[in-house]
DNA sequence: CTGCCACAAACATCACACCTTTAGCAACAA
DNA sequence: TTGTTGCTAAAGGTGTGATGTTTGTGGCAG
């Protein structure tokens, strides 16, 4: 148990801070947190400065460690995403995260149809005759079609050719994999949305940039407006 | 002169490696950077952790920190996009950042139409007016003229409501400064790009959601097409 | 009331000691 | 030859005490 020290801290902290437990102007001292965790200084300025890293605090001298504003936090970084989404923030970072998704994704995709590679064509296609398969016959709410689904979406966002496009795809993959888990796929995807993925694929297939950027786009409103109405 | 120690062996590690002088695969030790640097173990160590939380190298026992391949890292954060901004790689970060803006910021127009507030909007619409004033009278050379420019696209990424949307104001500050003090910001502002501007606010301050969508989208077409030329 | 100064709080850095993991190698067995 | 076991040293991980440095804050003098 000797790596885990500061993973746990700067997670649990972490955790704390994008839940709004330690809200913006709490301020902390490393004397403080090392009583509290029970560990060493070490371990408590690697975990703060990583934080401050984020932005989510500021160190200062004489002060402490003082929590920052949200709006100034690096809310795209894909840690602070996933203790956003296992906060009590979740539903808010859902709608935030889906209409950055409908900003990225229908651009990616228009990318993908103009830029992939053979292969990542292929692969794109390939998936989605799986979801079709699966979803057609019931099994919507596999493993097998969670699997499948994740692929998708990693897929079409690697082969956009633009690392700044493909980053937001480990917190997508979070949300489709959250929403299995909460058991809110159907056994029979609905309708619209498996052609969406189909069309999707296939536009990308053939190079057909619009039409790839038209269909992912309509997805992802479809997912919008799913969240919104949770939220 | 106390502070300066971790913030300068980050930032200059960080450039290192974003600016691929430290390749992927690169090995480093603790015991190396502290000889190199000259400076304590615990500045090392808080500078690799956070390095290590931008996924930009990887530690492990008894091997040491390895620089990890660029698909790994968050290349959205924006300090990283700020060393590749400084960094040999200059050219192509402004095309992956441009693709960027032109995913995110037609959509945060859209939002900002939509939800933004009646001082949001007045705000727009009035540094829209500067930029026209200015543009117009042969003065888009000016620090003004960069300062109301940078002003309109915050504001329009800030009035959105969307915190994940809106960070990508800083990274976009940036390359709008960088261009003026580039030398490239003509007296006379193409028409097209002010006209717009212009339109963009326009629609903003009527609410016109499509409106404020495609004029942002052409303006962020026009940007991306001159960026991709002098890559 | 204002301005200057000294004090102490809290972070920043350093140096050193010891723990824990593990790559790499060697000895050994099948 | 090949696979397994076990040792060892290398490198990061953690803990601790000491000292430097900045900077709020309160007190004192004008």
């Amino acid at each position: 148990m000797s790596q885990a020290s500061h993973t746990s801290v700067l997670d649990d902290l972490g955790r704390r801070i994008a839940g709004g437990e330690l809200p913006p102007g709490t301020v902390l001292t490393l004397a403080g947190l090392e009583q509290e965790y029970g560990v060493s200084r070490t371990v408590i300025r690697e975990s703060v400065r990583v934080l401050e890293s984020k932005t989510m605090v500021a160190s200062k001298r004489r002060v402490g460690v003082t929590v920052t504003p949200m709006h100034r936090w690096h809310v795209l970084d894909p840690v602070l995403i996933r203790w956003r989404l296992e906060s009590p923030a979740r539903a808010q970072q859902l709608v935030a995260l889906t209409e950055l998704r409908l900003a990225v994704e229908p651009a990616a995709a228009r990318l993908t149809a103009i830029r992939a590679s053979e292969d990542a064509r292929a692969e794109i296609g390939r998936l989605a005759a799986v979801l079709k398969e699966l979803g057609d016959s019931g099994r919507g709410d596999t493993e097998e079609y969670l699997a499948a689904d994740i692929a998708f979406h990693n897929c079409l966002l690697e082969a956009c050719g633009n690392l700044m496009l493909s980053a937001i795809k480990e917190p997508i993959a979070q949300v489709i994999g959250g929403r299995h888990r909460a058991g809110l796929t159907p056994a029979e995807p609905v309708h619209a949305s498996l052609h969406n993925h189909v069309e999707a694929a296939a536009a990308i297939v053939r190079g057909d940039a619009d039409g790839a950027e038209s269909y992912v786009r309509a997805y992802v409103e479809s997912i919008l407006g799913e969240v919104r109405t949770i939220g």
